[in-house]
DNA sequence: CGGCTATATCGACGAATGTCAATCTATTGC
DNA sequence: GCAATAGATTGACATTCGTCGATATAGCCG
């Protein structure tokens, strides 16, 4: 497996000291790099317009095919943005015959979110 | 000037249609940009970790030598990164004499969250 | 099986990005 | 004015990133 997705290794566990307001250390080299994951997915124009795409989608998913009409891009450029965002924890994507649904994680927004909040 | 800030520009007027979970159409290619704009200049471990050092000051700004020393980056790096989130409206800039104080923009990480939930 | 369709992967290429050393600017203090 | 210091800017370089065309994989249907 390797890599590991960003989101599901980030305070998986709520930190105990989030509501004390006490010294935090700066953030590690690490915890840095693990965080900027996430935001370097969303860092691009085109894959936020997919999220917001799968997001607005009444099923709540999306295949490939519908993706790739409104985005204006070829089809193996719109694979690689969703791959992506599925390697940073933001969708999922599940396979159904020959077709490939995506769909946002649930509160994986929120989780970035709080990724903001804690610094 | 040219170029704005971009979370000055995002929703600057609350959308009337927010509380309303009606059908939004996708995210435009201009406001994709737009957005995309704010997540690159949190897209950088370093960056991150400059947000966190600041933030956690006590006076709540600091200067470009406190910054430099923990980062193990150089000086010109530090002042180029500082530029970038201060372009993004992260961070604010005022200079003091020969030192130049860096303070967290109020509100701009809870504008940030608010991109992200409102896709 | 063989063709068809949906999606993923690969290899290449230009553009953007992070870093540094060197230089420039502006402010302080003698 | 002059030296010293804090910080910004510039130019160069290696790396990463977004995109594409071509190809590969895999499921459906005749």
């Amino acid at each position: 497996m390797g890599v590991m997705n960003p989101l599901q290794t980030l305070d998986a566990a709520v930190d105990p000291s989030c509501c004390v307001p006490s010294a935090k250390p700066a953030l590690s080299v690490e915890e840095a790099q693990q965080k900027a994951l996430v935001f370097k997915a969303l860092a691009d124009p085109n894959r936020l317009r997919l999220l917001s795409i799968v997001k607005a989608e009444e099923a709540g998913e999306s295949c490939v095919c519908d993706l790739t009409g409104p985005l204006d891009l070829g089809q193996p450029t719109v694979s690689h943005h969703l791959k992506i965002l599925v390697e940073a924890g933001i969708l999922h994507r599940e396979k159904r015959g020959t077709w490939a649904y995506y769909s946002l994680v649930p509160g994986a927004l929120d989780d970035v979110a709080g990724i903001l909040s804690g610094l």
